[in-house]
DNA sequence: TATGAATGAGGGTTCATTCAT
DNA sequence: TATGAATGAACCCTCATTCAT
């Protein structure tokens, strides 16, 4: 019965075991996050995971299969196809604003995880490849048909799409790296961002965008109050 | 006479010192850059600088007063200020355009650094730090300068001028990463960046942008071409 | 069965555990004690105990947790109560002769332990509380109780209890390095040393007191045998 | 002229010679008194000369070198027979009073380099030989005569003399080392010992010593007071 | 399959000593 | 002779990985 409700048709003994390379996985991202992934040790994920350490090494085959375990699994859960759909139906600025902001509320713990995993993976080949194809290709993907499709609409100008997408989902990461550093001005605006954004992605920074946009120009005002700091 | 050439009144022993402490830290660069800074050793770094062990350690405290010592310097070196007042003559999107393409050209190398750098600094506090004065307080401070001025003068319009500099410089930083991971369309139109990034920043995705740039806008159909990869 | 002849619940797996931290500290207290602490290095006292370098890691946190273990389990050892409580029976000069004759027998080991620990102890905080802790204040404490209870008697007259007992222990320890360092009358009149003390301490170098002691004083003269060196 | 000062021979050279030599071993006592041998560093001590490190080695050959100049030194400023001289015409107890607040009232500098130099004396067999002959036996040979001188005029009565020198010589070093271990009790009676331990030494437990002394004998209550603690 | 003690290679760092200047 | 930078052997300790139970 229980069996039933798996989808997987894995027995007993396999469902036991995706739960504990679920825990183990839970476990290591928790420490490579705190710590980073050289300064967590084997013997404090087993810890925080409750095995012992050599349990670790009967479903990962050494540390860094740990991160590449992390990065399927994260891969696995996000869902952006979602979000976009249900935003393809507004305006793409307004989609762009609720995506950010929404990928920025979320950054917390991709902070973390980036921090975990990014000085690893800018070092190690495959991890490299792994993270590449699980994250920048898949949102890159995922963007480029949807810039092509509001362009095809009308919403978007024809812009090189490619390299557009690209430098969007640049500056998210950026974004992420700065705040890291605890910029202060970032961090203390943080909800601005999106909208900051939006006006610099949408509207630019040519002053005749001004006339274009109307009195209106709400956003490029209320920056302004976040001008200090 | 030869010494009068030298700046510094260092004596030969000053200016051996000085050499020495150099190509240390070009040897730890370069070693960093090509492993990482955990994966590399003390002892590589002392034998690519052709020094013994023991001397590096009259010349820095520690591993990580390595990194502090390769990014001073790569501060040191920095001249941004030359580049911003020779291009403030000229409009901010030609200002753009340039100082992008400079810099991004200049990435690889920086990349390299960045790669040794950055993966430490994510992680250890103090690099955190001394790499958020020395670069992304004095590149903000510079450009705020310079949008400040320009806003003034009408070429840009009134926007949130600490959040778009940040964002600017995110982009920036999110190119480096995108580069290290071997972005295949990025690597190959690496030199439509700058434009592309200019179109972005300046135009803005808006399509009636267009209206304003006019039928020339060479840029964004110029981009097009580089939506192959 | 043969589990129940061990008072501790201890599985073998227990056993062997603190089987394994014994041979540890014999190995540690013998490198210690023939090359001094700081000459001594965790590879030999590995290698004498057999067991890999990390390995004594895994039983001692440092090179000076084994000092301190090596104490611990000297003062664990000791029963010095069993000793005294058996010659309390006697007047005090025969105890005092049976127990230095017996501590002065076993100094050959301790001394060993002494040169092995006395010189950090000396110079390292830590070590110097706990070996005050095990053997100083516990020796301190027995023998005070024991010249109050034989003044009480009327056996010892009423002297300084606290200051006397440490001079006595003083004496003791002075002893062990005044061998250590080789003094060669001191050394083939060992056996002797017990009386030559019992007569300092109990009768004085008061000439006077040869009239009590009577015409038999006979630990006088036979400390004379060994005035020859 | 200044030459005619010197009772040496030595040219304004020499003399310059050893006045480093000695302001080396100034700075060795200092350094290695405060940290012990092995913690103590050339370059403290260096420094401590204000001399370069490379210096040293001109005057001495290695860092244990440096132990034997500075016991060599010691033991030629120790000016014990004077005191005995001096001493030798009162009676031995007095003198040993006398003789021992002397010392113990030194003690705090001779702990110091006890604490700096006995560790590796215990351990360098080159040390130990020099220890030996420069402190242990200059002062058992000065006692020993004096001992003996005081038995043939009757003052002292017929033990034997050289275990009792020895004896004595022990008591003193073992007070070093207690006073190392910070014991209470000793610390805050320091300047009772020298009392007590002539009574211990005199008078003899043995509490018939008592009539011998008569109602008069003081320090046997006196250090009663000081049995707190 | 889980365990966790044993392993031992490897790394950062120290510091006595040397030697060119 | 003084200097002090260079040297490099040696050491303590960590920790990923293995494997007997």
């Amino acid at each position: 019965m229980a069996q039933q409700a798996e989808s997987q048709p894995g027995s007993r003994r396999e469902r036991l075991k995706r739960e504990r390379e679920d825990s183990i996985l839970d476990a290591a991202a928790e420490v490579f996050a705190s710590k980073g992934f050289h300064q967590a040790t084997i013997r404090e994920i087993a810890l925080a995971a409750d095995v012992a350490d050599g349990t670790i090494y009967n479903y990962f085959a050494d540390k860094a299969d740990l991160l590449i375990g992390i990065m399927a699994r994260l891969a696995e859960v996000e869902r952006l196809p979602d979000e976009l759909s249900h935003a393809l139906k507004g305006d793409p600025r307004g989609f762009f604003v609720e995506a950010f902001r929404h990928r920025l509320a979320r950054m917390t713990e991709g902070q973390q995880m980036l921090r975990a995993i990014l000085p690893e993976v800018l070092v190690n080949e495959e991890l490299r490849a792994e993270f590449h194809q699980h994250y920048i290709a898949r949102i890159t993907e995922l963007l480029e048909r949807y810039v092509h499709a509001q362009i095809r609409l009308g919403q978007i100008r024809a812009v090189d799409v490619a390299l557009t997408v690209r430098l969007v989902i640049a500056t998210f990461i950026g974004l992420l790296f700065m705040r890291s550093f605890g910029d202060e001005p970032l961090l203390s605006n943080w909800d601005l961002v999106p909208e900051s954004l939006a006006v610099l992605v949408f509207d630019g920074l040519n002053p005749e965008g001004d006339k274009l946009a109307g009195a209106g120009q709400r956003p490029a005002c209320a920056f302004m109050a976040g001008d200090g700091a």
